[in-house]
DNA sequence: CGAAAATTTGACATGACTCAACTGGAGTGG
DNA sequence: CCACTCCAGTTGAGTCATGTCAAATTTTCG
């Protein structure tokens, strides 16, 4: 097989934070290239999480099960974006979530050891992982009111605006789950929508 | 007036990180005490952030108003809490949130200058946001499954058990706000508790 | 004490869910 | 390449959770 490029996972830290050679280096050092297979599960609830992944090709959803046994999406993640349970990670508690690849998934994983030894060697990724964790607090705060303040309805049309290309990629169960609704009443939002 | 103390601030920075007396100093210098009485607002939508703030003593509640007019609480807030339109306080753009005080409140408030001043002079500070920034999103990750995935009922007995102090001290109909439901479906779900 | 706001209550409306049946397309093995 | 299976999506009937509106009652605060 070819080799796996990392330069995504570069271009995208230089979104937040200039890096310069030696760091490119220690940076790729610490990140693994890795392969899962559509369908294959990256982590399970109760395991704790050893890594924090970067997707370079592919979609990996985060998602829990609930007493009654019905599974509820937490987010769909697509290329250049980083996908874990933070929980688990960091505290190397079992985890919370499960994350399944929806396509075949290729990512840069980080371990736990390895984000330390970052963090220590290149201090400036503590101003990169506090931009990022800020910029996804605020998303965050977007999601919420979303959920405390539309109707199912209006929470499909905002993500029909928002995510598309998601849309296009994955089942809608799943759009359906993590937008909070029921897949059948997803697929009548649809039917609506045909008409105007 | 006696003085304000403002060593809850540097107690609750001492959580994350290790702070030296010369740090203590340039901490402080870079917030501001101030008085908001009941009822005042700190912030109102369309207005830039200019502060963040730090809760001595009292109550503030972020909330955002709807096409319809019906107000959402996306948080309720009390000492030793940090609280603002982070957003709008970063990026200097027109704030989404309302923010008003629901009792006399103390707060330490820091200006976007004295916040890029504090990271510059003492760099250990972006561990310490890296770390709040984690823990909120963690915490906001729960919330986010909770309002996908559980009914009203659960909510409240979820959040009664979590925030039984809170619960105590606003008025109900911010409550049912914050968990998204109506003052008055909130008031029966407290009805059918005493049953039990 | 009196006015205003918060909470409760009840009747009614509706958004969203459940369950079951049906349809169609994608993947798989022969 | 076809036949088969399986799963996603659709549809409909019936139900339940939660919202709306308006009025009565209680609490809070000036």
């Amino acid at each position: 097989m070819a080799e796996i490029s990392k330069a995504p996972l570069l271009d995208h830290l230089k979104e937040f934070i200039a890096i310069d050679p030696t760091e490119e280096e220690t940076i790729l050092e610490c990140h693994e290239a890795k392969f899962y297979p559509r369908k294959s599960l990256l982590l399970q609830k109760g395991i704790i999480s050893r890594h924090e992944f970067y997707i370079l090709k592919g979609c990996l959803r985060v998602y829990m099960i609930d007493m009654s046994g019905t599974e509820h999406t937490l987010s769909l993640n697509i290329e250049n974006w980083w996908c874990g349970d933070l929980k688990s990670f960091i505290n190397e508690t079992p985890a919370s979530y499960y994350i399944q690849a929806l396509e075949d998934t290729q990512v840069l994983q980080i371990s736990l050891a390895n984000w330390n030894k970052l963090l220590e060697k290149v201090p400036k990724m503590e101003k990169r992982f506090r931009l990022s964790f800020q910029n996804a607090l605020i998303a965050q705060n977007d999601r919420i009111i979303q959920n405390i303040s539309m109707t199912a309805e209006e929470r499909y049309l905002q993500y029909l605006e928002k995510y598309p290309h998601i849309l296009q990629r994955v089942a809608q169960k799943h759009v359906a789950s993590y937008l909070g609704m029921t897949p059948e009443f997803f697929s009548i939002l649809r039917r609506k929508m045909v008409g105007r």
